[in-house]
DNA sequence: TCATTTTATTACCAATTGGTAATAAATAGC
DNA sequence: GCTATTTATTACCAATTGGTAATAAAATGA
């Protein structure tokens, strides 16, 4: 028996708040910013969501998925592992967005800067996350190193470490100092140097 | 005809700002939690050092002269340019500070995320600060090339700017997943791929 | 049609934000 | 000792913060 029903798509609102401390950090977004993005009342908000730390953690949680299911996408479609590596590599440069003119960097990677050491439920999402991904990343890694397409010199666990730390320096970097151009050169020289 | 002597010491007030300012970021350190820190009345603050902005920019300012005096001394203590270069990299990650078992990361990352897109003042120190530090790596980048030390296979640029942003992701990574043991390891593995 | 349930919309709230004005207390020069 | 100058200390401020209570408006089921 279900009363009024809702007049806005709680996906739709989740993307655009997800946009909004995306930009511009989670302190830095007021609830009458996320209102305004929204289009919706606060009273709305609140209702649909809790409150403005929770809305941020389901705004966290969609973006890793949407990484997840890109990455796990790209891995399936490359022709080889290694090919699969460098697509999902690129493809995270290229999910930097900057449609307004001003970079956003990786909503992973900005969170972990400024919440993760003082916030355990972000640490913890951050945390599975990148357990996920690495471990997702070394078996790749590892089937590259079997198909002799990247070297064994180095065990599969340590070359997705080197990628993965440099891939969280290329976001940091993205949000100020270069380039996408640049950073997919970039990516393409460490690349060479790690396989 | 001076007035009334100051009761604090400008440098030992700047340093616990920075130190703030470098354990919880730019918006979540309020002036409440400032006055705190500082031991000094909100007023003084404001007469010392005009506003909140202020006060971080020349936070910001002291962290990186900080580096830049160091990263010059161990440059000049160093008895090889590849030397210099290891030392002044792991400094870094020694400089990572987490007395207080919340690891701090490093100040000029954070600030690059949290502020550098949306803040020209911060944006263009910590561009200053950036190419200073570049310039000043590739110069011994290159004399390591020259007696031998380090390949010649990529201009010292490219190692000079792979090293620099294997450090940012370094910094981020510090503050919540890796620790400075692996840190040093993986700084470790990195140069000898690079170099 | 009417009670129930859910949402939309408005109005409101205490606490905190960054920042200032006013006043009291030291110093130096005259 | 008085004045000018600078700082210390208190009291205060408008605006904004995240968050709620109250009410109006749709829908469903009986």
């Amino acid at each position: 028996m279900a009363g009024r029903p809702r007049q806005f798509d709680e996906d739709q609102v989740l993307e655009q708040a997800m946009s909004a401390f995306w930009a511009h950090g989670y302190e830095a977004t007021s609830m009458a910013h996320l209102v305004e993005v929204t289009g919706l009342y606060k009273g709305s908000i609140y209702q649909a969501f809790g409150n403005k730390h929770q809305l941020f953690v389901k705004s966290l949680h969609r973006y890793l998925d949407n990484m997840r299911v890109q990455k796990n996408h790209l891995l399936k479609e490359a022709k080889t592992p290694l090919e699969g590596i460098q697509s999902v590599l690129h493809g995270m440069i290229d999910t930097v967005n900057d449609d307004d003119g001003c970079p956003k960097g990786c909503l992973a990677i900005n969170s972990l800067v400024e919440l993760a050491p003082h916030d355990p439920e972000v640490n913890a999402v951050m945390d599975e996350h990148m357990n996920q991904m690495m471990a997702s990343m070394i078996q790749v890694v590892g089937e590259a190193q079997a198909s002799g397409q990247v070297s064994d010199q180095r065990p599969a666990q340590l070359i997705t470490l080197l990628m993965m730390t440099f891939m969280s320096g290329l976001a940091t970097l993205m949000k100020a100092r270069i380039s996408k151009a640049e950073a997919h050169q970039l990516l393409d020289a460490q690349l060479k140097a790690i396989i």
